[in-house]
DNA sequence: TGACTTGTTTCCCAATCAGTAATATAGTCG
DNA sequence: CGACTATATTACTGATTGGGAAACAAGTCA
């Protein structure tokens, strides 16, 4: 378990600071079945276009996408493995909250074992 | 590999957002050693008391560490498995990239293969 | 009680940020 | 060339943020 150098706290902050946003991660989302042009992510959004194209620039010049032009349109893709990786593990732990809250309100409406564990 | 729903989107990038500043992660560096008291935090981050209480009380908050009071100490400790694979998943990608970076530059250097390859 | 220690809170400031509308750029087509 | 489409950029706004200083709260000890 290697203890975090001090000059890594800033790459590490600022790539936290990318996925810290919900609509960068309405894009990542869209762009994790595969590459798609800006109006294809706008549509798939529901944010406007200037919006997702400042989005999309933050997220290239942090290198979790890339960026590919053809023609009038410009494509992105994911181009940062991480970027799947943390969000599935956050999202993961997000449905485990959910379960665990749905659980302890249940455990609270039963009574906490004990006096009939009845369930139907 | 599930669709992240739109609902996570916020949540997620609550989680996120508690990550992307260098003084909370200074701060959760400290706390990875151990439970620490807010003095002990204080010192090993460098940054001033009120400022450490502050982020400390974002942390607890968010559910990333727990608070134990004994005396007049308050001690801190993480909460959630999440943030220490969180932060070794970034630290590990951060660490490649500066290896590709120095990979890189040492090509450009060498020529990248073909003419003369001696390295003395 | 009053001095002292440890942490927390409040107030303020400068900086950053996300969203929007308007404008600009770049490529295509006639 | 000009009309059109896809994307990028700029200018602006309101909201949030991190940091610092100072006041405040809570616990200890004489």
């Amino acid at each position: 378990m290697p203890v975090i150098p001090d000059e890594f706290l800033d790459l590490m902050a600022e790539k936290f600071r990318m996925l810290a946003d919900p609509t960068r991660l309405a894009i990542l989302r869209a762009l994790m079945a595969g590459e798609r042009s800006v109006g294809q992510v706008v549509e798939e959004t529901a944010r406007n276009q200037a919006n997702v194209s400042k989005h999309l620039k933050m997220l290239a010049e942090a290198g979790l996408v890339s960026r590919r032009k053809e023609g009038l349109q410009v494509f992105y893709k994911i181009d940062d493995p991480l970027v799947e990786r943390l969000c599935h593990l956050v999202c993961e732990t997000i449905v485990e909250e959910a379960r665990e809250g749905m659980d302890r309100r249940r455990a609270l409406l039963d009574g906490w074992g004990g006096e009939g564990r009845s369930r139907g």
